[in-house]
DNA sequence: TCAAATATTATGTATATACATATGTAGCAC
DNA sequence: GTGCTACATATGTATATACATAATATTTGA
């Protein structure tokens, strides 16, 4: 099998994918190891290992060191999602975006969010809620708390035409966060603003941003009812 | 700077992080290139090649051949979600594990679905309707369809113990497929499975799984109310 | 002036080599 | 058998070198 060439670590990787789905190489069992893939494919074991490494990363193998390599027995575990910046997102739908400030103050925030931003006291908190819609119909909810430790007064008064986050990306570092997907039903807050009826299903994601344990922002984006988020894996 | 020794991949990677955090680098800029940073950190140039396309994978950083690497202007763009293994999930939170077979049945599916199942034409499928409780209180339905050129007939039968999800992935071979999430209302069907009441707001996942075109199983995970998935970023 | 051809340049990748690191296995002592 | 140690081995990573590729910048030619 030497003489079949595999210049690229993309063809090792596609050849070893086909290997998976032709179940010659079965979920659990151990794959040969570098070095002699790497004779069987013609090329370095770097090659071999950057493929190994990827489909790995992806997934779809298990490695361990001395171990070896296996197929992963549970091969979709993960999902790439992408986070929708919604004004791209309503515009790749051909649509007409649209942004409307709601309200926004400066008040004392429901008890977890002062927590994590406050150096402990809890203290008054920039509030933004506002609507992004699409071709003038409600398209997403954002209800957005920020730190007035990144966020002076000043710049606050101009998300009365620019939506937070597109302000935030380019003006507060970033360092961790987490992401929530989950359901809500909506209330009447939720559905006069969104124009729908109290007690639908809407999609919610609750995003934080984090700079070392302090919260920067924490918003919860509610969707239209009928909003899906998709992925191909 | 050149005195500063990066002596791994991963500290490269640290280091570039903490000069995005500390704003030195903001978004949208364009950093040094290789060539030079591998100059300052005192390492060869693949390794930094490795830390840097590596944050491009996750999304922080831009890169194109001969333009440059810049700093990301959307950062949090990608989330990579850990889709559950339910019997897992459970077990993670502590709870035992449980499975029931509601319904399992071989009928004409919806058109949707039996399009491309079948070649063409819309032949019967195999349908599993199945739930997966923690602690004995229902955790999420499970209302699968499975392409009988996939599952033979006697192999159908072992539904009646085992989740279907745990047998697929050890003897179905796959390829691509998608993931949707979505938010719906709970019908009496899911209000009278999930023990919950009508209209409460429910968090779905659709999966579909093919090869070639052809799907070889498509799922609905409904969990009960309340559920939520997380990503940390 | 503008478009096409060409040069330049940053990233992308392949290679051989060397060594690091984790970890399973075997051998040993008790 | 149990527990410790030593060893073997597969993956993980760093390096220098070389060339590929894509895209910008520059020069050339009409």
């Amino acid at each position: 099998m030497t003489d079949t060439r595999f210049k690229s670590w993309q063809s090792v990787q596609e050849e070893v994918l086909a290997r998976i789905h032709s179940r010659k190489w079965k979920p659990g069992d151990f794959i040969p190891n570098e070095a002699d893939l790497a004779q069987e494919f013609g090329c370095a074991r770097a090659t071999v290992n950057r493929a190994l490494q990827n489909l790995a990363d992806e997934g779809l193998l298990d490695r361990r060191r001395k171990a070896g390599t296996r197929v992963a027995t549970h091969p979709v575990r993960k999902a790439t999602m992408y986070i929708p910046i919604i004004r791209q997102e309503i515009r790749d739908r051909g649509l007409e975006y649209g942004y409307e400030l709601i309200r926004s103050e400066k008040v004392m925030p429901p008890r977890e969010i002062g927590k994590s931003m406050g150096s402990g006291k809890r203290i008054d908190v920039l509030h933004i809620v506002c609507l992004h819609t699409a071709d003038g119909r409600p398209y997403v909810l954002e209800d957005r708390w920020l730190n007035p430790k990144w966020v002076s007064r000043e710049d606050f008064s101009i998300f009365s035409d620019t939506s937070p986050n597109e302000w935030l990306v380019t003006h507060v570092p970033f360092t961790e966060g987490n992401i929530v997907f989950s359901a809500i039903s909506a209330g009447k807050t939720e559905a006069e603003l969104l124009s729908c009826k109290e007690g639908d299903a809407l999609f919610v994601i609750d995003r934080t941003t984090r700079d070392k344990q302090e919260t920067i922002t924490s918003v919860r984006l509610t969707f239209f009812p009928g909003y899906r988020i998709e992925t191909t894996i």
